[in-house]
DNA sequence: CTGAAAGCGCTAACAC
DNA sequence: GTGTTAGCGCTTTCAG
């Protein structure tokens, strides 16, 4: 609203009376200044509401001081409180973050990545939902800035921070079987992308592993957001229903839920149910539904130590990639199956 | 990841054979460039992968291409939403989105207004938790920058966006009373920011004007995900208890239909629902809850409308308001009071 | 239609 | 400690 010309270090400069270099050098508190300049250079920036140009800045020292962020919604929560986790992380790094929602559009992300690298971003942090897209991979490969990738398995030499997928199916089918059940159902949604080809195989594999065959049990809604209700019913209606049921993501939880309901069944008497991730519908259900809890802080340390060692030169050597492992307390919803 | 020195448009200039002013016009695609030069200098483009320095580019033109927007939380999937909707549309004008969530925290609003301003935004939409704030007042008030400020009672002289909550409560309230209810709950959090006041003094001018009184029935949470399953249950359990209920928030309406299941109670046969806004668990639960709908495409617009009138220099008159008003449809879980 | 030249605001050498 | 100077990569007059 203020009219009038931009005020730049230059002004300044001249109404604290110094040079160009010892304005900067103040303004920066880079390099040292007298204490007597310093405290002029100070008076000078209040009188005239001085800014720092930023994309000058930049320019010239060749740092954004940004961080592009590439997800596939921020509308799910799941990735809007990573966002925010991130975001709060970073900005003690000093660091700002670009975000992109690229829908799994392989085109919007390959947009998403080169407009990170035309505006010179530091560093990036990147789950894009397709990982086997060429444009996608070599817009990846060629970023100029340090990339940590994200639970994606994505063919390129950056460093990684993956999920432990696998592992935390092994203990929830484990912890169900312990319990007594033998037939469990896992509910996800079709997707190409490793957290449900991990889940799925580790599910696979651990059933397999108790001794189980849940092979036929393995339910696959088309989006995040479609309704599971009847395919949950249909196999509650079945022949040898299952006793236990994993679901991932909000939407399924909550239909599955509601089938078992419908077919008046009980949780935890009649049914089992596991979350995989937590969420407000699993902690407002009574009683609160048993969840795989990332821990998150660890999540976005793992990630951003990683960035910033990369971006602050403290690490330059071979890709490396970290595991963040579930944790998983089957309190609540899980129990003995039900006399059926 | 490939090295060596990064290639600028004097490259391009120097292996097409033209100038420099050429290159930028041919990059660009400003002012007039001949065929056959356009075609060599796209072909040095292509050989020798050149993108354009971002940080330069804004420098020299004084346009950064980048809205801020402010906002208290995108692990709300409301706001997740929003951002979205808001990224893809003003996309479409060449612009990117930088998003800083501020968490309602004064101290962090002020940070991202000034970071909005360092860094030469061309636009910002603000929807700041602190409205009487000094601070953030000043910082509103002194952005470079066109404003849109979305849903706040801000004392700036900036555009606005406002939702229509009073005429939503009317016209629930309305509904309700015409289906035979006079006891109206309103569920919320207490906040002090404007969609809960209005939504408030909307509720209570809307159950005067029907000659209810149903001030004792508003229910405040602390939080928006605090859950308010017991205060519910304490209402139900009253003596003339409310036989409707207008929830806010996935969190609040949640655990309100848990507390009218716990009572015993059906929906809609015995007590009504409605939820304010839409969300999952309102499409998921059977029946679906009724919703007081916003068109986010509308919203959206009419905030992108007003921003890039303003960035491009189409609109510089006086401040305008605008409101975006809700759809309400009372179907699935309003109905008659239940013959309790 | 094209080329030459100026300079956006800042930092980082380099001298003093 | 402080001042001077040279650009970072780009757009944009201004001549031709």
């Amino acid at each position: 609203m203020t009219a009038g010309k931009r005020v730049s270090i230059r002004d300044v400069a001249a109404l604290a009376g110094v040079s160009l270099g010892t304005a900067s050098r103040a303004v920066n508190r880079s390099g040292a200044v007298s204490p007597r300049l310093q405290a002029q250079v100070d008076a000078a920036i209040e009188q005239l509401h001085y800014r720092p140009n930023h994309a000058a800045k930049t320019l010239r020292s060749g740092s954004s001081a940004t961080v592009g962020c590439l997800l596939s919604d921020v509308g799910n929560p799941l990735y809007g409180r990573l966002f925010r986790a991130l975001e709060h992380r970073l900005h003690d790094h000093g660091y700002l973050l670009l975000l992109a929602n690229a829908l799994n559009d392989p085109e919007r992300e390959v947009r998403a990545l080169t407009s990170f690298d035309t505006r010179g971003m530091d560093g990036m942090i990147i789950a894009p939902g397709n990982e086997t897209h060429p444009d996608v991979l070599r817009a990846v490969d060629s970023a100029q800035a340090p990339v940590v990738v994200l639970d994606r398995d994505l063919d390129v030499a950056r460093d990684r921070v993956d999920f432990g997928h696998a592992a935390a199916m092994a203990e929830v089918v484990g912890s169900l079987a312990a319990l007594g059940h033998r037939r469990i159902a896992l509910v996800l949604w079709e997707a190409g992308s490793r957290p449900v080809r991990r889940r799925q195989d580790g599910f696979l594999a651990a059933t397999a592993d108790a001794g189980l065959d849940c092979a036929d049990l393995v339910l696959k809604a088309a989006t995040p957001s479609s309704p599971v209700f009847d395919e949950v019913g249909d196999l509650l209606a079945a022949p040898d229903p299952p006793t236990a049921f994993i679901a991932q993501g909000t939407n399924i939880l909550m239909t599955t839920v509601q089938a078992i309901a419908e077919a008046g069944l009980s949780v935890p008497g009649d049914v089992s149910i596991v979350s995989i991730g937590d969420n407000e519908f699993a902690r407002a259900h009574r009683p609160p539904i048993a969840c795989l809890r990332m821990d998150e802080d660890l999540l976005v340390g793992q990630v951003c130590d990683l960035l910033v060692a990369r971006m602050t030169g403290g690490y330059d050597g071979a890709p490396v990639t970290r595991t963040v492992d579930y944790a998983f307390d089957p309190a609540g919803t899980c129990g003995p199956p039900g006399g059926r």
